[in-house]
DNA sequence: ACAAAAGTGTTGGTGCTACACCCATGA
DNA sequence: TCATGGGTGTAGCACCAACACTTTTGT
């Protein structure tokens, strides 16, 4: 949480909680704090916001120098700014959160400052760091349900299995495949190609349908 | 939009987005800058984060100073940190909005500096406060679907037909009265008694149902 | 042939829209 | 008794969960 202080004592940085979708589940980076507060604990990638740049540029900064992942879907979750969530400073955060595919995450790039956790298993985290992904968690499944945010885990095309996977991984249970292809078809193009080599029929490979018709909200072209 | 400025010329600030029901539909309260940038200009009633103060107090502050009314729906928006937002300095806006009763809002307080315009024809407002309260009104809209905020526009107690009209006004398109009924009443609790005095069957008069059942989420309970 | 997953069909329930209709009051 | 909104009933449609069933591959 290494930041600009104002005059009055005020600290602003940006933090961002970031998903990847591993075989055992939800996945979030942490960063290990080397200095007091919360010395040795486990908190949100984070950093301070750079004089000329955008509050999601500096989101990018952390997921960049968190996962060595560029581009992917990441949008402002929520400001914190309790006067008490940090001792002896006052310490406003911006956070973001960002959806990563875990063969781009560069998940090897573990080290003794950074590490993998599960999303539903964390340790206790420096400041209000486990309320933060608590709520970064809980707007995740809520999108999950009325938006395509689901693609941002897989890679250009996939399969409707491989799709059903993510929602279920991230929702937690179970979902027919017969009704779930019922649901997310009409927003899928078909590419014509199938997935052999598994001893079954072949699925068809899908991609994400970007026409504006389909095409998620959250765009007020902001900051 | 005056507030702290830090150290390397970052101006933190707090901004609220004010809403109210009136005759003539959804009004906002803006009050006019004396000062450049954008002088004259009418801006959202904004100001800086004291420092032993939480972001959501601050808002009130805005509330209270420009509308006289101490509590009601209030709820953080966005963070708006674009770099090139303000000229000649950094400016990020944390920026909550409001629901007001309309007779609580002082709507006689107007002045020189402070008046009331439509949510949905403003004048060319300072800095990007044009496409905040566009953001601030999209969400109203979609939240007004799916919760309960429309009781933040009305007394205790109401008839059906007035929380109606209330979602009219806000989603500007007229709703069927037998199927609007159906919809909310399974949230409402018959408090026995009936609005005499206009010339047709007298309407029961309803209260809120906050229990727990029906109540709504955003409680992730931080600031 | 068989296992396994892809993919299709069908049925019952639920909820919503449109609209017809009756009810209670003030003038 | 009439106008006005309050309030109820209902038919049609869309959508969805559950689950039976058929199809196509690798072994």
């Amino acid at each position: 949480m290494n930041a600009m202080r104002t005059d009055d004592g005020v600290t602003l940085a940006v933090s961002t909680v970031i998903f990847a979708l591993g075989e055992r589940g939800l996945r979030i980076p942490l960063v290990r704090r080397i200095r007091e507060p919360f010395d040795g604990r486990w908190a949100l990638p984070g950093g301070p916001i750079l004089v000329e740049e955008g509050l999601e540029s500096a989101a990018r900064r952390n997921l960049l120098a968190t996962t060595g992942v560029r581009s992917t879907y990441l949008e402002q979750l929520y400001c914190f700014g309790d006067p008490d969530r940090s001792p002896n400073e006052r310490v406003i955060s911006i956070v973001y959160w960002a959806l990563v595919r875990s063969d781009e995450a560069a998940l090897a790039a573990e080290n003794e400052n950074v590490r993998w956790f599960p999303a539903d298993d964390l340790p206790e985290l420096a400041f209000d760091h486990n309320v933060i992904v608590a709520y970064a968690l809980s707007r995740l499944r809520t999108k999950m349900e009325y938006s395509q945010i689901a693609h941002a885990f897989l890679g250009p095309t996939f399969t409707l299995a491989e799709l059903r996977e993510v929602y279920e991984a991230v929702l937690s249970r179970p979902l027919d495949p017969a009704n779930f292809r019922r649901q997310v078809e009409k927003s899928l193009i078909d590419t014509g190609e199938r997935l052999t080599g598994a001893r079954h029929r072949p699925p068809r490979l899908y991609r994400y349908d970007a026409s504006p018709a389909t095409k998620d909200e959250a765009s007020h072209v902001v900051s």
